[in-house]
RNA sequence: GCCGGCAUGGUGAAAUGGCAUACACGGCAGACUCAAAAUCUGCUGUCCGCAAGGACGUGUGGGUUCAAGUCCCACUGCCGGCACCA
């Protein structure tokens, strides 16, 4: 038998669904809203690498669900598009002098010839691609409602800086200190920066998560990186001065305990509390700890430093007299910027009290300890950050830790000395770039009107051209020299003005691209209303787990607030999300060119088709966890399409299958029907393969079967799928055919088989009529010969029946 | 250190608390063939045994249960994330 002609089939259907249109969707209203389904890849950005064959295992897994969806009787929304601006086009374009535009517009051709060739069932008419002005201005319109809000602002507080990519990130792109991009150590630098107020959305980033059908490591990553704390705010007066550090705390139970205090070297008190004599050392101090990078501020110096202010606090539980010193392990950015420091019960405060020879009071005794009984303890040994029983606490002496918390708090409160508080990890987002290949920021700077935004009626704010795409590494992006470009009008008083000079990071237009591709042509709005309301939300979203908070998050953000403006109709944009596994190489490592263990889908598709591909890559597992190539093992999923190819040769007849095969066939699509629609597509791939083998003995297939197995398989080899559709006599595509549907009561066994059991082991087994109750299999089970020599002699103290399954004897 | 996930044959893996290893790769044997490829059939967890059969077996150690890969407790290893966040 000779190989069947993927070569010939694959381009065909390619070609029959490209000009039929077959996969166009519409906002159809006959189908109700539950059968409508918005089925979104995470979009690529078109690099020119090319591709390797863990790249489409998500789009795979996508296809395979639209067209199991529409076979089914729903409107499937499933589109494709590009992340277009980025660095790498940008970074050729200053080495080569070609426009990022031209690069890019290559690459997506590019990369849509290498995906096309795997049947995937987009409707290509909605493709999007974010550098594209028709989109970009419509980036720049949400970047406005955004500003016009108060959630986008102008700061010069010193930032993470990426001396390789020039240009500033935010918190979510440092990775180990390093930049995530380019592993280059990044460094603080304070240059002007745009920044999105995310934290106003802190509270309900976080409360949403609940509600959302995400993988836990997703929703926890989020949980931990916007990292809400609660805790209370307290006020030390500075002893002789009109001024009171304010400090966040999550154990205010541990007020009394708190010996010193300590501020950040950026916080806006520094200067005023710094007596005349401690004025030099403090200079010095805050002038090293401006050049140390993030990374030598946390990870390299665990030895603690800092400086005394020569100032005293009055600590409001005590009115104790405590110093307040300066040290970099308080950061400015996070609660107050200042802190009470209990050495006593926080490992940090105890390091730097041992290394400056504070004192150190245990206000916190182990519950049940003697000390807890006693109220009181001496010098402590180590540091007790758990919770407790309160001792050298005045008239707290035994409070439990949770309720000498509220206590205190409310204490404090009464005395305008103190409140609760919420703290979050989450940082406002750092969004301008000081590159080229980006949506330039639509604002324009007036001397007399402030920064105003560009009309609406002037978007989009295209890129000029330049004639360098070097960045200038000073916190300038090339657009500040084009000064044709930054001197214009002010929009609001027509007075000289100068445009913003950075750009949009690269997560702006990922940020909303699911919403165009509803309507992606509309020129008079970034989407319109009632496409929203009859596709959003995404009912599946499926991408890499690198995004588990950069873009899922940013995404989130801008959904919630164009939800507030009232211009969409859910509070989250992806209802359900999963993380596709990492394809490894075939030497179970990380698949890239450095190792030379990359595989291309073009040549596997060359040698096997791209259906052989489609199947193995679904059969190798479970489609959330990674799993090594092996090219060898794409051998059984070609060989199954090869056997299905051999049975279309064979006659067909229109009697009803056999009892037991009928069984099978009814079994499976139950069996294939349910692991598609939960994504399991490695058992159904399976289940088809063992009714294929059965069905394949006979001389002559029963049509029914044969043409329930084509609509089954047509999802995961959808060309192979179509061929065998038209060769059973049909003219129009099996993407519009009918689901198989089968009898539940064909997929029960009249006949089952009967595990006996002694004491949980399995010693023999019987045919049982599926039926068969309880009394009648004790007595078969009694009856067998090894089951007697297994009893004889022994006492049954209990036997359990499972009908249907297992006899089991107790005995001894 | 903290958070999340994973651990089953030579390999990828399957298994509502009820026959561990379905399906596939690889391997072995056979059929077809002058021969090979392709295809088809059978066998293939480990150990003992000529066999019948038996013992052991899902990272480790405990536990719950008539019955545990599956539930609980403690641990080990690997992967991912966070990490001076008060």
């Amino acid at each position: 038998m000779a190989k069947y002609p993927f070569s010939e089939i694959e381009p065909k259907w390619q070609k029959y669904w490209d000009e039929r249109k077959t996969f166009k969707a519409s906002e159809d209203p006959s189908f109700s809203k539950d059968k409508r389904r918005y089925v979104l890849d995470m979009f690529p950005y078109p690099s020119g690498a090319g591709l390797h064959v863990g790249h489409p295992l998500g789009y795979i897994a996508t296809d395979i669900y639209c067209r199991y969806l529409r076979m089914n009787g729903y409107n499937v929304l499933h589109p494709m598009g590009f992340d277009s601006f980025g660095l790498p086009a940008e970074n050729y374009a200053i080495q080569t002098g070609t426009h990022p535009a031209k690069t890019t517009r290559e690459n997506i051709v590019r990369f849509k010839k290498q995906i096309s060739i795997l049947g995937l069932s987009y409707d290509w008419g909605r493709e999007i691609s974010t550098c594209e002005s028709d989109y970009y201005k419509w980036t720049q319109w949400i970047f406005i409602q955004l500003f016009n809000k108060g959630l986008a602002y102008e700061s010069e507080a010193p930032i993470n800086w990426c001396p390789s990519c020039k240009t500033g990130l935010a918190n979510e792109e440092v990775k180990d200190g390093e930049c995530d991009r380019c592993h280059t150590k990044v460094t603080r630098k304070r240059i002007r920066q745009w920044i999105l107020k995310i934290t106003a959305y802190a509270d309900r980033l976080l409360a949403d998560l609940d509600g959302l059908d995400w993988p836990e490591a997703v929703k926890a990553m989020q949980r931990n990186w916007i990292g809400r704390s609660e805790g209370a705010q307290v006020s030390f007066r500075v002893d002789g001065m009109d001024e009171a550090i304010e400090v966040f705390t999550t154990r205010p139970d541990t007020l009394f305990g708190a010996t010193y205090m300590v501020i950040a070297p950026e916080h806006p008190l520094v200067k005023k509390l710094s007596t005349s004599g401690q004025k030099e050392a403090v200079d010095a101090y805050v002038d090293k700890a401006a050049k140390k990078s993030d990374l030598e501020r946390t990870d390299l110096a665990k030895d603690k430093t800092g400086v005394f202010t020569g100032s005293y606090a009055i600590n409001p539980v005590n009115g104790a007299k405590v110093p307040v010193w300066i040290s970099d392990y308080v950061l400015i950015s996070y609660g107050t910027g200042a802190i009470m420091a209990v050495p006593a019960h926080d490992e940090r405060d105890w390091a730097f009290a041992k290394a400056f020879k504070l004192p150190i009071i245990q206000v916190v005794a182990r519950e049940g300890s003697p000390e807890a009984r006693l109220g009181a303890c001496g010098d402590p040994e180590e540091c007790f950050a758990e919770e407790g029983i309160a001792v050298n606490s005045g008239n707290w002496n035994g409070t439990p830790t949770a309720d000498f918390k509220a206590g205190i708090t409310k204490w404090l409160e009464e005395r305008g000395q103190g409140k609760l508080a919420v703290n979050y990890k989450l940082r406002d987002w750092l969004f301008s770039r000081q590159r080229y290949w980006g949506e330039p920021i639509p604002l324009v700077h007036c001397p007399s009107c402030g920064t105003v935004p560009v009309p609406e009626a002037d978007l989009p704010l295209t890129l000029p051209e330049v004639t360098s795409y070097e960045p200038s590494g000073t916190g300038e992006s090339p657009l500040a020299k084009i000064e044709h470009w930054v001197n214009t009008s002010c929009p609001v008083c027509g007075g000289p003005g100068k445009r913003e000079t950075n750009t949009m990071p690269q997560w702006a237009g990922s940020c909303w691209y699911y919403l165009r591709y509803m309507d992606p042509t509309n020129a008079k709005a970034f989407v319109d209303r009632a496409k929203v309301d009859y596709w959003m939300p995404v009912d599946l979203y499926v991408g890499g787990a690198e995004h588990a908070v950069l873009h899922l998050l940013y995404a989130r953000f801008w959904h919630k607030v164009l939800f507030d403006l009232g211009l969409v109709n859910s509070v989250e944009p992806f209802q359900r999300l999963i993380n596709q596994g990492m394809m490894l190489g075939e030497d179970s490592q990380k698949m890239s060119k450095s190792r030379g263990n990359v595989v291309n889908p073009d040549d596997i598709v060359r040698e096997f088709g791209a259906d052989a591909m489609r199947v193995y890559e679904m059969f190798m597992g479970p489609l959330e966890v990674s799993k090594p190539w092996s090219t060898a093992g794409i051998l059984g999923s070609s060989r199954f399409l090869e056997r299905l190819w051999a049975m279309s040769e064979k006659p067909l007849v229109d009697d009803e299958p056999s009892g037991e095969l009928l069984k099978l066939l009814h079994k499976t699509i139950r069996k294939v029907d349910g692991d598609t629609s939960t994504l399991n597509f490695n058992t159904a791939i399976s289940a088809m393969m063992v009714l294929s083998a059965e069905a394949n003995k006979l001389d002559a297939l029963p049509r029914e079967l044969w043409s329930a197995l084509v609509r089954m398989a047509a999802p995961y080899a959808p060309h192979l799928g179509e061929e065998l559709w038209f060769k059973l006599g049909n003219t129009e595509s099996v993407s519009k055919a009918p689901w198989p549907a089968f009898d539940p009561a064909l997929c029960i066994d009249d006949e089952v088989t009967v595990v006996v059991q002694i004491n949980g082991k399995l010693r023999a087994d019987f045919r049982a009529a599926k039926d068969a109750g309880k009394e009648e299999l004790e007595r078969t089970a009694r009856a067998m010969p090894k089951i007697q020599d297994y009893l004889n002699g022994k006492v049954v103290a209990k036997i359990i029946i499972v009908p249907g399954k297992l006899v089991n004897f107790v005995v001894h």
